[in-house]
RNA sequence: UGGGGGAUGGUCUAAUGGCAAGACAGCGGACUCUGACUCCGCUUAUCGGGGUUCGAAUCCCUGUCCCCCAGCCA
């Protein structure tokens, strides 16, 4: 039920489409996907994207999957895949049946690739690295079709082939998307859409050692899985052309759609998970759960509640310009939701021991205090008070100086009696 | 420089042609046996220049600045 006197919150501009796509018929339900790649823990950033896409997915009765972009194994293992889990978890998501690893596709991504061999939209080229990059054009400059180009449909199938049965040496050739080298976007410059990698997998073992590019998987993948919206951040804005041309070409029958908004950036700290990861391997941090570090599992080391970061994302919103949040803004969340039921310690940091001369010497009592200003029901704190007792110094240092307003008060000071 | 995005207080986000609003930070005060919390009050913003309009953050033109793209990473 609304309450007329609290207008809803605004939505942000990806709900807002959504909405409209639901008014308009164009969906009926809405599936939206969190897609991390399994080669480091999941940060506060990603939190973002997860409150975002399975948050999306409940408000309006739809799902969101969990599916593990999974197709460099030179970077990815079943360790991440594990701790993104329990993470995705902790925060409070429920993924429900559709755990999904792209890996999952390799058999349907090939097949579509040789279909696009067959439309002549894709060919094994030979360029290595260095020439590709020479062919690509700069940022001004067009770039110049590969001699590859051109090869029948025939010769590049039976190429991909031996690519695919491990008859070609790593970095001797890759399959292109056949696009436009002149295209203005480089994404479009016929991309790389399989490369050889002669490494296991963490899934698929030896089975492959070709493996999908992230523009031809990913869209595939959404598509595959019926994704209604695919959200993403900014910095994947230019390949959403790609990500429509593959769709597109291979007139899918399911046809998903890609948003980007603004990753989260915090002030004075790193976020990228290579970054992070060179924190862990050399040493500087006690692992990926170090409290110091913004990682799900060192918040979570820290004291962070699953609803005060959710809370947090829910603060900063979902826009398209590059923002830099406060750190503040993430403390004040913790402390906002701690602050309802956390039960308080008193604690004396700079123990001074002192004597009360006009106390009586042998007498010890047990004094009362609320526990909660807001919360009386709480039960209340107790503590021991004697003449002989410690003060904490700086609240002595600051009464010297006369720097508390007002006459002190009894209470005013933390006191403990020493054992 | 080609293309793709973006510009609202110190920071983040609203306002979708009709009173520039909220949060965080800051400042002042009240309350306090937590320098906390809570409460009250305050300061601070539409990138610049033109135009359309009774009326522009919003629409048009123009300029400036910032971000992304030249991986066989995602």
């Amino acid at each position: 039920m609304t309450n007329i006197d609290t207008p809803a919150k605004p939505l942000d501009f990806i709900r807002q489409i959504i909405a409209e796509d639901l008014k308009s018929g164009k969906h009926s339900n809405i599936v939206t996907r969190f897609p991390p790649e399994p080669n480091g823990f999941l940060h506060i950033g990603h939190a973002k994207s997860i409150c975002l896409n399975f948050g999306i997915a409940k408000e309006n009765n739809g799902v969101c999957h969990l599916r593990f972009d999974d197709t460099n194994p030179g970077k990815e293992s079943t360790e991440y895949v594990d701790a993104i889990q329990k993470d995705v978890r902790w925060l409070g998501f429920d993924w429900g049946e559709h755990l999904h690893f792209s890996s999952d596709y390799f058999d349907q991504l090939h097949e579509f690739a040789v279909q696009l061999i067959k439309m002549g939209k894709a060919y094994v080229c030979h360029l290595n690295a260095d020439d590709m990059r020479e062919y690509r054009g700069t940022l001004t400059e067009p770039g110049k079709d590969s001699p590859y180009r051109d090869r029948s449909v025939e010769e590049n199938l039976a190429l991909f082939a031996q690519m695919k049965n491990g008859e070609l040496a790593e970095g001797t050739c890759s399959l292109r998307a056949k696009i436009d080298m002149t295209s203005p976007n480089m994404i479009m410059r016929d991309p790389a859409i399989y490369r050889i990698m002669n490494k296991d997998h963490h899934r698929t073992g030896d089975t492959w050692c070709i493996y999908p590019m992230y523009d031809f998987c990913h869209c595939l993948s959404d598509m595959i899985e019926q994704i209604t919206h695919s959200i993403c951040t900014l910095e994947f804005e230019n390949n959403r052309a790609v990500y429509d041309w593959v769709l597109d070409t291979l007139a899918t029958p399911c046809r998903p759609r890609q948003y980007e908004f603004a990753r989260l950036n915090i002030n004075f700290t790193v976020m990228s998970k290579r970054k992070l990861l060179q924190l862990v391997e050399e040493n500087h941090v006690d692992g990926w759960d170090d409290p110091r570090m913004l990682t799900i599992s060192g918040l979570r080391r820290r004291g962070y509640t699953p609803a005060s970061i959710r809370n947090f994302c829910d603060t900063i919103g979902v826009g398209k310009r590059d923002s830099w949040i406060d750190m503040g803004v993430l403390e004040n969340s913790v402390r906002d939701d701690l602050n309802v039921d956390a039960p308080r310690v008193m604690g004396v940091l700079n123990p001074l021991k002192i004597v009360i001369t006009n106390y009586p010497e042998e007498q010890e009592e047990e004094l009362e205090a609320q526990n909660h200003p807001q919360n009386p029901d709480m039960a209340p704190a107790r503590f021991p008070s004697a003449g002989r007792s410690m003060l904490n110094a700086p609240t002595i240092w600051r009464m010297r100086r006369g720097s508390f307003s007002g006459s002190p008060r009894v209470g005013k000071y933390a006191c403990a009696t020493p054992t």
